[in-house]
DNA sequence: CCTGAGCGT
Protein backbone atom coordinates (compact mmCIF):
# COMPACT_ATOMS: atom_id res chain seq x y z
CA UNK A 1 0.00 0.00 0.00
CA UNK A 2 1.40 3.43 -1.10
CA UNK A 3 0.92 6.27 1.91
CA UNK A 4 1.50 9.70 1.36
CA UNK A 5 3.41 11.65 4.05
CA UNK A 6 3.82 15.54 3.81
CA UNK A 7 4.31 18.14 6.41
CA UNK A 8 7.87 16.91 7.36
CA UNK A 9 10.40 18.71 9.00
CA UNK A 10 13.24 19.08 6.52
CA UNK A 11 15.24 17.06 9.48
CA UNK A 12 13.93 13.45 8.67
CA UNK A 13 15.00 11.70 6.33
CA UNK A 14 13.95 7.95 5.13
CA UNK A 15 15.62 6.29 8.03
CA UNK A 16 12.88 8.02 10.35
CA UNK A 17 10.21 7.41 8.39
CA UNK A 18 11.14 3.78 8.14
CA UNK A 19 11.34 3.62 11.96
CA UNK A 20 8.05 5.27 12.59
CA UNK A 21 6.19 3.44 10.39
CA UNK A 22 7.78 0.28 11.71
CA UNK A 23 6.03 0.26 14.98
CA UNK A 24 2.87 -0.41 13.26
CA UNK A 25 4.15 -2.63 10.79
CA UNK A 26 6.36 -4.19 8.16
CA UNK A 27 7.17 -1.42 5.71
CA UNK A 28 7.92 -2.39 1.74
CA UNK A 29 9.82 0.66 1.22
CA UNK A 30 10.68 4.27 1.96
CA UNK A 31 10.97 7.53 -0.54
CA UNK A 32 11.98 10.97 0.54
CA UNK A 33 11.33 13.97 -1.95
CA UNK A 34 13.96 16.46 -2.43
CA UNK A 35 14.00 19.40 -4.13
CA UNK A 36 15.38 19.41 -7.80
CA UNK A 37 16.11 23.30 -7.17
CA UNK A 38 17.94 23.49 -3.71
CA UNK A 39 18.59 20.21 -3.29
CA UNK A 40 16.68 20.06 0.12
CA UNK A 41 13.87 17.91 1.17
CA UNK A 42 10.55 18.90 -0.20
CA UNK A 43 8.97 18.39 3.19
CA UNK A 44 7.25 15.25 2.37
CA UNK A 45 7.47 11.52 1.22
CA UNK A 46 6.26 8.01 0.52
CA UNK A 47 6.05 5.09 2.25
CA UNK A 48 5.33 1.68 1.07
CA UNK A 49 3.54 -1.11 3.20
CA UNK A 50 2.39 -4.44 2.38
CA UNK A 51 0.36 -5.04 4.79
CA UNK A 52 -3.09 -2.97 4.18
CA UNK A 53 -4.02 -3.06 7.98
CA UNK A 54 -0.93 -2.16 9.12
CA UNK A 55 -0.65 0.50 6.59
CA UNK A 56 -4.06 1.84 7.38
CA UNK A 57 -3.47 2.01 11.29
CA UNK A 58 -0.35 3.25 11.02
CA UNK A 59 -2.31 6.01 8.64
CA UNK A 60 -4.52 6.61 11.35
CA UNK A 61 -2.21 7.13 14.06
CA UNK A 62 0.65 8.89 12.48
CA UNK A 63 -1.85 11.19 10.93
CA UNK A 64 -2.21 14.62 12.78
CA UNK A 65 1.30 13.47 14.66
CA UNK A 66 3.52 15.08 16.10
CA UNK A 67 6.92 14.92 14.32
CA UNK A 68 9.71 17.16 15.61
CA UNK A 69 6.85 19.98 16.44
CA UNK A 70 5.23 19.10 13.35
CA UNK A 71 1.56 18.14 12.50
CA UNK A 72 2.59 15.11 9.96
CA UNK A 73 0.04 14.36 7.22
CA UNK A 74 -0.24 10.56 6.42
CA UNK A 75 -2.62 9.52 4.04
CA UNK A 76 -3.34 6.97 1.37
CA UNK A 77 -0.98 7.74 -1.62
CA UNK A 78 -1.89 8.51 -5.38
CA UNK A 79 -0.48 6.13 -8.04
CA UNK A 80 2.70 7.79 -9.33
CA UNK A 81 2.21 5.82 -12.67
CA UNK A 82 -0.83 5.20 -14.76
CA UNK A 83 -0.09 2.50 -16.84
CA UNK A 84 -2.17 0.34 -19.47
CA UNK A 85 -3.76 -2.45 -19.35
CA UNK A 86 -4.78 -1.76 -15.65
CA UNK A 87 -1.43 -1.17 -14.80
CA UNK A 88 -2.04 1.95 -12.87
CA UNK A 89 -3.69 0.77 -8.87
CA UNK A 90 -6.76 -0.31 -9.32
CA UNK A 91 -7.84 -2.67 -6.19
CA UNK A 92 -9.55 -3.06 -3.72
CA UNK A 93 -7.11 -2.22 -0.88
CA UNK A 94 -6.60 1.52 -2.51
CA UNK A 95 -9.98 1.65 -1.69
CA UNK A 96 -11.36 1.84 2.45
CA UNK A 97 -13.74 -0.92 2.48
CA UNK A 98 -11.89 -4.72 1.71
CA UNK A 99 -14.38 -6.93 1.60
CA UNK A 100 -16.90 -6.15 3.57
CA UNK A 101 -14.67 -5.98 6.64
CA UNK A 102 -14.85 -2.82 8.80
C1' DC B 1 22.18 29.19 8.10
C1' DC B 2 16.78 30.13 6.24
C1' DT B 3 11.79 28.17 4.01
C1' DG B 4 6.31 25.32 3.94
C1' DA B 5 4.19 23.31 -0.65
C1' DG B 6 -1.11 17.91 -0.04
C1' DC B 7 1.76 13.70 -4.24
C1' DG B 8 7.44 10.48 -6.34
C1' DT B 9 12.53 8.16 -10.64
Amino acid sequence: MNIYVGNLPYSVVEEDLREIFEEYGEVASVKIINDKLTGRSKGFGFVEMDEDDEAKKAIEELNNADLSGRNIKVNESRPRSNDSRGGGNRRGGGGFNRGGRY
